[in-house]
This record gives C-alpha cells, structure tokens and sequence, in this order.
DNA sequence: GAACCCTTTATTGTATACAATAACAGATCG
DNA sequence: CGATCTGTTATTGTATACAATAAAGGGTTC
C-alpha cells in the first residue's frame, strides 16, 4: 500500500506538514529563540538588544546569532538604527495596513495560480487543515493559538500551491508581526468564525477552478482581517 | 539661497541620487565584487562558488563573505543547494516571466501611491533622469549601460516614493537578473524608445496624480519588458 | 549652564582557527 | 561489473580574539 501526499500527513503533527524552516545547527537554535523571545512579548517595541544579550538567551555564540539576526531584520521583526545598533521592531497601525495590503496582493495572485494548480489529493489537504481550524473555533473556549497555527499552514499550502519560488520567499517576510499575534487573543468567536467561512469559500474556489473568484474571497478575507485587528488593537487601549 | 530636493542632486552623478545601499566595510567590499562578478558574465549559471574562493575576489575574509552571499541569495543572485553549497543562479524563462508579474503587481501599487504622494520637486526628478534615458537611447550607438542605469534609478525613485518600507523591501529582492541585463544589450532603438515614452506616459499620470493610470502604465510597461527580453532571449538562441 | 573636546565604555565588524558535515575516490566484497 | 564501505578531501558552520566605530560620560572653558 503505497502513501500518497494526503495521507502522508495524517499521523505527523500538523505544524510539521508545512515546514519551510530547516531545524538544525545554531543558527537555527538562535532564531527560533529569538523568535520566541520577540513573539512572547518580553522584549518592548523600540527597546534595544545586542548581540551579545541575544547570544546569553539562545546559548550560541555571536556568530550564528548574527545570521539569526539578519532573518528576523528581513521579516522586520527586528530593525536596524542608523549606527546598526539592533531594535525590536515597531510596527504603527499603517505599516499593519500595508503589510496586509501587500499581502492581499500577492497572496490573492498565489491564490489565483493555485485555483489552476491544486490537485485533489492538495484541497483533501486543505479541508483537513481547515477542519483542524473550525474544530479550534468551536471549542469553548476557542483555542486562538490552534487556530493561529492552522491558519498560518493554510496559507502556507497555497503559497506553496502557486509554484512561485520567489513569491513564496517575498511572502516570508510578511509573516504575522507579534502586535497582530498579541491582538488575536482577543478576537471574538464571530470573527475566528468568519474567518473559517473564508476558508470554507476558498476551497469551494479551488474545486472549482475559478481564479477569479479565488483572488476575490482571498482579497476580502485578508483586508477583513486588517479591519479585525485594527478594531481589536484600538478596544485594547 | 536654499537647496531644494531637486537641486541637490544636480551635480552628483546620477547612481548616487537614490543610493538605498551602505558603502564601506568589508561585507559592502565583498558585496559589491560578487555582485560585479555576477554581472559581468564570466560566472556560468549553475556554477559552483565556494565562500573561499569568494573571499578571494573580494579581498576580504570569509566572514563578511558570508553576509554578502546570504544577501545575494535573498536577491535570488545566488542560491544554495541541499547541503548549503553555493551556486551561481540560473533563471528559466519561466522564472524570469514570473518575476515581471511580480514586479508588475507590486511597481503598480507603488506608482499608485506614487502618483498621490509624489511632489513638483520629485516629479522634476523623474524629468532630469528620463532625459538622461533619452539622450542615451538618442546616441548613436544608443549606450545600453547608461540606458540601464537611468532605468534603474527613475523605478527606484518610484518605489521610494511610494512611502512603503515593507514594498521597497520587497521589490529590492526583485531587481534585474544578469540574464535580464545582458539580453538588453541587443534590444532595438526601437524597443528602448518605446521604453522612454512609457516613463514620459508615467510622468503625465504623476503629474496628473492619477493612481489608476499611473498603475496601468507601469502594468504594460513591465509587461512589454518581459516579452522584448522573451524575443530577444530566443533569438540569441 | 551650555557647548566643546577628550577619555572611556559599549557595540558591532572582521579575521582566523577549529569543528562538523557533505562530497569524492578508491578499495573490497558480492 | 556494481554496490557499498571507508578514509580523505572540500566546504560550510561556529567560537573567539581582536579591530573599528559609535555612544556615553566628565571635565573644561567661555
């Protein structure tokens, strides 16, 4: 009995599906550490880190940390001041709305190519991931990081779908910034709903091969999430 | 007497008005001689390079070596095998044609924004750099170089001016590709002529801040570059 | 007390030696 | 032969010491 690419997944943790990260060696350990540390939101927006302290936290030597660095600087998490001193990255409101707004384009064109690309065997794929999504809606109380997690491997299988190898590496920088993760904690149960229902809209796209319509629910739902995350950032102050 | 945007840049040569990259150090030494290196042809697509041999070329060590080739790779100059060896890289047509449409959709939302933002003075900067490529298309021989060069700089004044650090960012991995620049070597007069009224059409949409038909011109202007390097790509062959 | 210069300290940049790993080539065995 | 094993070489990865540079502090002068 052989293993097609749809049951491949099915026993391996769902995070592991979609793995674009080679996970090995130190300069590896030093950004996922890095990572961690700015994403747990410990280390203020605007505040300064050296390499040195970056080095005490991920436990490798400055090296490998400066190559971790230079990552973390192109998917601007962190930035860079004039004197090359490392600052943890400061996104306004209006460079969320750009992000989103660059990614809707070129997401809405992966889109696109992946309405004509995607074979059964990869929307069978996206339909378990999505399942994985609704079920971490549904729970009470939803599970916000499942649903981040499963979120962010669907996107993934249609970037990757689109056969663009430079697409994929420009849409790597605009990953989800630690402002927008924070936000999401406080999504309503609508709105984690609604985002399904994109999904569910999506796939109903890629069955049947409308590029168009693909691109247009993937516009929508990204620009909505824009307006989630804004209402949700301005509630919290 | 003050110095406006405009007159500023009058007497400095024209690469250094819209200088976006960092120029002393080793890694910038290194950068720009594997860059010139690539460039210059002598590096066969799909040849293999070694951080050694690399550090030979530039002079420097192989540590700033390193922080060059990781940022040739994210300008997708260089790319790297499985086992991290480093080669030179080699572009299909397909990669290429995909790398227009890229350019096409986010230069369009840049000149978008351009033609909302974009003043008098940035505007009679478009001007001085058009008529250097006009005077380069008008010489005879048309200087291809000069041609590229004032290219170069009229887009990036564009993206710049788009206000975007994230699209400028983005667009910096999408530069022109040694393919790309040595084909333009045996464009017709008539193809580069072509190329100068778009940028005049560009310059009439800025100045009537008209987004819609600042976005359609750069949308067929990078259209048509595609299939002139397409042709004069296959009738190399 | 405010501007300037000088010293000191903090931080990043570079070179180099060594460690880890992958590719290569030749020998051995079926 | 052909495959596989093994030692050798080529290449990249990491740590560390030192160099270069920018920031910070402190004293001096006007």
């Amino acid at each position: 009995m052989h293993m097609d690419r749809a049951s491949q997944g099915r026993d391996v943790p769902l995070w592991r599906i979609v793995g674009s990260h080679r996970m090995s060696g130190a300069s590896d350990t030093a950004y996922t550490a890095i990572r961690s540390y700015l994403l747990s939101g410990d280390a203020p927006p605007g505040s300064q880190l050296t390499e040195d302290r970056l080095s005490e936290i991920s436990g490798v030597s400055r090296t490998p940390v400066r190559e971790a660095v230079r990552q973390l600087e192109s998917e601007m998490l962190l930035v860079r001041s004039e004197s090359k001193r490392i600052f943890v990255a400061d996104w306004s409101r209006d460079d969320i709305d750009e992000m989103f707004t660059l990614r809707q384009m070129l997401e809405g064109h992966a889109a696109e190519r992946a309405a004509k690309l995607l074979g059964p065997a990869d929307i069978e794929q996206l339909e378990q991931v999505n399942d994985e999504l609704h079920q971490a809606v549904d729970q009470d109380p939803p599970d916000v990081v499942r649903f981040l997690d499963a979120n962010r491997i669907f996107h993934e299988i249609i970037t990757n779908a689109a056969r663009s190898p430079r697409l994929a590496q420009v849409l790597a920088m605009l990953v989800e910034q630690p402002v927008v993760l924070r936000t999401a904690r406080q999504y309503s149960v609508e709105d984690l709903r609604q985002s399904a229902r994109d999904h569910d809209e999506l796939i109903a796209a890629f069955k049947a091969h409308d590029a168009a319509w693909a691109r247009s629910v993937m516009g929508s739902h990204l620009r909505r999430a824009f307006h989630t995350f804004a209402d949700a950032a301005s509630d919290a102050d």
